[in-house]
DNA sequence: CGCCTGATCTTGTCATTGACAAGATCGGGC
DNA sequence: GCCCGATCTTGTCAATGACAAGATCAGGCG
């Protein structure tokens, strides 16, 4: 009777397809929509499987918030190597935003995971580092002020990328994000001569 | 038997009792774990009281952004009367999301209500006039110009609104939030000739 | 070769929640 | 004095998150 079995019992990479079907349904219908048993039905597996690998709803989301900054500072790194442009360090955050929305949408709701795990904290500031680190020495040699350009350009393509996503921002904007944001971003530290 | 009824059938101002509950529940554990039993249980009626008034659990928290975004409306206009600087306004923009704390967590996440509720999507846009308005008058007289710049300074005071509250800037700008924010909005407008 | 130990996944259950239906209570107009 | 609609309650159902207990499998070790 067990000649028509499609899936083994264990299933070989779970963890894995979860993380992916949790993203799908952050997708589809937002951060605050995704359930354990709806992750576990698009995987293929039990109501409970999902418990065994993340611990309850909150470590899914951890795991899923956890892999988004890691994707980020990846995706921060490579602009900074290919460039050395302090400005196109916060465009690649936008297009991060953009290129990857479930992820993006999950990381800044710390109410839906646990914003004190260990390995999302390291995984959050070697993000935050990109930012913090070239703004000071793009700016000014003055002690507070290369933190406060570090806030200033964090703040403004942060807030850029989340009104774009929540559909905040003109239509030109969202048409093409990446340009929208390099004019937004070049108003900060006087590229703005025209 | 009815010697020491405490409550009326009739409430008396049921609506607004909810839409008060409903904020102390996001202040202590944010938006996403607000539950209409719950915020029922805080205004003393039974469990389906909340869905006369509301509908459902969508229609409380859009009533409940609504009311932010008039709220904020109202405080960026007092700091333009004030005032009269663009600055001013997105310090107040700031300074809004601190002070209220529980509205601003729900009014950015638009996945929790309806966000394309008439009354909400007026609101929204009554407080967008104040920073769109005013930074295309502060900037150069190019066409796209303003809008870029309405854009850039948006992006800035919200973004720094956002990490701040979610916990992602340095503890001076958590000490002073408006101090930091200043710093911050004035690298934009050529502020910074320090 | 056979066992057996732990990891993986399932089934079953319970309290809580959101939504709906039906009924009770009240207030104001006629 | 009555009635009608607004307000609020009680009762119910499916879905969910969390937990407990059991089934299945893989690989090491005799």
């Amino acid at each position: 009777m067990a000649s028509e079995r499609v899936r083994p019992y264990h299933h070989g990479d779970l963890r894995r397809a979860l993380l992916r079907a949790t993203i799908e349904v952050i997708a589809e219908r937002g951060p605050s929509a995704v359930s354990m048993r709806e992750v576990a039905r698009r995987a293929g597996v039990s109501h409970a499987a999902p418990a065994h690998h993340f611990g309850d709803k909150a470590g899914l989301l951890t795991a899923v918030a956890t892999e988004g900054f890691t994707l980020l500072a990846e995706s921060l790194r490579g602009a900074q190597e290919r460039t050395g442009e302090f400005l196109e360090i916060g465009v690649a955050y936008v297009r991060f935003a953009v290129s990857n929305r479930a992820h993006f949408a999950l990381m800044f709701r710390p109410d839906l995971y646990r914003a004190d795990d260990p390995q999302l904290v390291a995984a959050k500031q070697a993000a935050a580092r990109f930012l913090y680190g070239p703004a000071a020495a793009a700016s000014g040699r003055r002690a507070g002020r290369g933190r406060d350009a570090g806030i200033a350009a964090w703040s403004l393509v942060h807030g850029f990328a989340t009104l774009l996503l929540d559909g905040n921002l003109p239509p030109a904007a969202r048409r093409d994000p990446e340009a929208a944001a390099r004019r937004a971003a070049s108003h900060l530290f006087g590229a703005h001569r025209g």
